[in-house]
DNA sequence: CATATCTCGATATTTTTTTATCGATATCCA
DNA sequence: TGGATATCGATAAAAAAATATCGAGATATG
């Protein structure tokens, strides 16, 4: 793997955190204060952040402007990646909508549908085109990045497009695991999942409540 | 914590399993199977399930239905929690309209926005209220769970509103760190932290073709 | 009815991730 | 200019999570 999923995962929080600073005209950043406002240990910060390969100075700490181009070289956010979306319901639009993918190395360039309502309108500036078309399109325009945010049932059959499309990853946010060839990437947006947790916690709140344990994350 | 924090995020995957097996009128499942289909080793699901206090029999495994059940007691999901919504725009529309996050023991019953544009509008059977209401309404409708979904720049302050009308656990989908009180469960749904890991593959596959890790995770 | 086989549950091991420690070095201040 | 201090980077230790192993019990089969 060679960077632990953790780390991956806390990079672009990092990032969110460094363009704030930059937006105040910070320059220059230390482990110690992004711990101290991020709520993680100074040296865990140090290790995620030596994944992308940037060097520090003892005492100053880091460059703010090249710490942001560091992780955005390593998460790949410099060469935007153009996306083809499949499922053009409230979930869809959001994500359409969503104009600051660009700056995350995401581009979605169409939307398709199966729907003959939606087939045809625009959303957001992107024309919904009928599903059938996707695997055409996304060879010819060398598509590499599907996104599903269409219904469970669906999801599936929807994936065998893509992959057929020559599409290598895929962004599913059907709650449903997709049976893919290995070599596709696949990467599940579970909301479902996400609030397990979040359920957990308040229930043990709820039924222990003298235990209370404090931790917000 | 009791449950490590991966295992909770496997039992929904769980879950979602069973319950399609449930519906193919299969009464009973062994590790082995789940592993099967859902590409984990067999330790692993025994280990996750055991979590919930469910057990088993030797070669026959877990009866189908207890499993669910057990699962959804363990996650607090019959007992559903009462929600605030806050940001009508287009995720908040997408979330208002999930009607199957009830099965997951989530009822949002009120959307709020500051925009007068939206407030009074009705979206997916839900009431669009003034921003400036949701402390007063959360406490008298004894509400602890609130949805964020409006823009990054809002999401602090809302998260104060919150607070301030005794909410206990904020679902957070601004990519912001929440600066709340310890002991509020702030969960935080980074869209962008979870495409980083997808570029981060991505870019991985792009630039050293020649080392396929095959990994579909 | 005995035996082979499957799968659970518990314990042990390995791997991964997080946290601690420490020397080296850059900056600040007297 | 010299010493105090903060912070990096590397190495080491600890904690957490994933995986392996094994005995015991349940079911099927001959």
């Amino acid at each position: 793997m060679g960077i632990p999923q953790p780390s991956l995962n806390r990079l672009p929080q990092y990032h969110h955190y460094l363009n704030q600073l930059k937006a105040k005209g910070i320059n220059t950043v230390s482990c110690s204060l992004i711990g101290l406002d991020l709520n993680l240990v100074p040296v865990q910060i140090r290790k995620d952040l030596q994944y992308t390969g940037i060097v520090g100075k003892p005492k100053t700490g880091y460059a703010v402007a090249e710490l942001i181009a560091a992780i955005e070289t390593f998460l790949g956010w410099n060469n935007v990646q153009e996306a083809f979306l499949v499922g053009a319901g409230n979930l869809g639009t959001a994500l359409l909508g969503h104009e600051r993918f660009s700056t995350f190395g995401l581009r979605i360039v169409a939307a398709f549908d199966t729907d003959p309502e939606k087939i045809g309108q625009w959303i957001h500036g992107k024309m919904v085109l009928p599903l059938e078309k996707l695997a055409d399109l996304a060879k010819r325009m060398s598509i590499h990045l599907g996104i599903i945010t269409a219904p469970a049932e669906c999801a599936q059959w929807i994936a065998e497009k893509m992959v057929s499309g020559g599409i290598q990853a895929i962004w599913n946010f059907a709650p449903v695991r997709l049976n893919v060839p290995p070599e596709i990437i696949v990467h599940n947006e579970d909301l479902y999942s996400s609030l397990a947790s979040l359920s957990w916690k308040l229930a043990q709140r709820f039924n222990i409540p003298f235990q209370q344990d404090g931790g917000s994350n």
